[in-house]
DNA sequence: GTGGTCTAGACCACA
DNA sequence: GTGGTCTAGACCACG
C-alpha cells in the first residue's frame, strides 16, 4: 500500500482529487460508503489526521456526509453530484484557456494546438 | 500601486509567474533591465524581501541574470526565452489533457467541448 | 554552542558546506533526520531564518529532502549520496591542479610537493 | 577585448588573481609597469573603479605599488616577490589537504589520488 | 511539533 | 545606486 505524493500540493488535497475524480468518473455512486478514516489512513500510507481533513474538506464541498456511527458516504445527492462533474469540467477549461492567453496565446489558435498534441498522443 | 494575491500560492511565486508571464508574451525583452529590488518592492506593495526571492528564484530558472551593482536582467540567450515559452505551453496542454482524461472525459470529445466554450466567450 | 563564521562567505552557505562535509564523511546516514530548524539555529548560534535557507538550499542540491510537518532527512538515495562524495572530491582534486598551473607549478612537481608537505604534518 | 567573470567572486579579486598569477609566474617582472587604470579598464571591458579596487588591493598586498604621476608599477623588491610565489604555494597545497581531510580523505590516500588524476590527464 | 512565508529594518560588498 | 545577507519576530498550513 501507500502511493506517493507530489511536494507542491498538500497531501490532503491530493487525496480529495483523487476521490472527487473517482466519484465524476462514476467510480463511485452516490450513497456509498467510503472507507473508515483509519483504514483510508493505512491504505494511503498516510497519517490519520491526513484522511480525518480530508474527509472535513470533501464534506465542506457537499461531496460526502458524514452519518454519526456510521461513517462517511458519497452524498446521494445525484443531481448535485452531476452538477459536480460540470462544474469541475467548467473550471478546468476556463482555467486552461486563461492560462493561454496569459502567456500570450491567441484563442484562435487554441482549437488547433490543441488537436497537435492530441494527434501525437494516439 | 499595489496588487492583490491569492492565498493558496506564495506571493513571490506569483510574481514569478507575473514577470516570466510578461518575459514570454515579449513585454519584456531578451537583455532588458527590471525594475530594482526597491523599486518593484514599492510597485507591488510588497516587502523588498519578497523580491529579492522573486529575482533569486528567477535566476535560478535562468530566465534572469543578476550583473553585480548594476541591476537583474531578461537573460539575453534568446534561444532560451524561445523555449521557455514553448515549454510553458507545452506544460499547460498536457496538464490540460491529463486532468480532463482524470475526471473521465474521452479525449475525443475534448476539442468539441473547447469550441463550444470558445463560442461562448465571443 | 555557538560557532564562528568567516566574513568571506554566507553563513548559510558554511553551513550547508559543514552539513554536506558530514553527509560525505559518513557521520550522517542516508535517511536520517536533521535538527529542525529552531533546534539547529540554536545550536549554531544563528537566526531561524538562515538555518532555513540552509536547509532550502540543500533541499535544491538534491542532498536533503523535507518530508511537511515531518522535519527534513538526508536524501536516503544512497547512489546519489555516494556519487557526491565522488563529485566532491573530483572538483577539489580538479581545482588544485588547476590552481597549481595558473601559478605555474609543473604538474610533475606536484606529487613530490604534495609528498613533502604530508611529510612534514606529522 | 572584454573578458568572462565568475558570478561568484567579485570582478574586482578575479584581476588580482589573475595579475598576481602572472607576477608569480615571470610574465611581469618587479618594477615592470602596469597598464593605467584607464587602459586597464578598457582591456577588460570593466569599469575603471573596478581596476583601481584591484590596484588598491594589490597596493594592500604590497605586490604592487602606485608612483605618484608616473603610475603602477610590479613592487621591485625581488625578495618578497619570489617569497610571494612560496606563500601561494602554501596556500593552495594546506587549503587543498585541508578540504580533503574535511570530506573524511585520508592523508595517506592523497599521492594516491592526486596521481590518478594527472595520470588521466596526459 | 514541523517547515514555509512575510514584514520590518539593518548592514555590507560591489560597480 | 545595485543586489545579497542577516536578524527579529510574526503568522500559517501541514501532519
Amino acid at each position: 500500500m501507500g502511493e506517493e505524493f507530489q511536494a507542491s500540493k498538500p497531501i490532503y488535497m491530493q487525496i480529495v482529487d483523487k476521490i472527487t475524480n473517482e466519484i465524476v468518473q462514476g467510480k463511485k455512486l452516490p450513497g456509498e460508503k467510503l472507507l473508515s478514516v483509519r483504514e483510508m489512513a493505512v491504505q494511503m500510507g498516510v497519517n490519520p489526521n491526513t484522511i480525518q481533513r480530508t474527509y472535513s474538506e470533501l464534506e465542506r464541498l457537499n461531496i460526502v456526509e458524514t452519518r454519526r456511527g456510521q461513517g462517511t458516504f458519497v452524498s446521494d445527492n445525484t443531481a448535485l453530484m452531476e452538477e459536480l462533474g460540470r462544474n469541475m469540467q467548467d473550471e478546468i477549461i476556463k482555467s486552461f484557456i486563461q492560462k493561454m492567453e496569459e502567456i500570450g496565446v491567441d484563442k484562435r489558435h487554441l482549437v488547433r494546438l490543441l488537436q497537435k498534441y492530441l494527434g501525437e498522443g494516439e
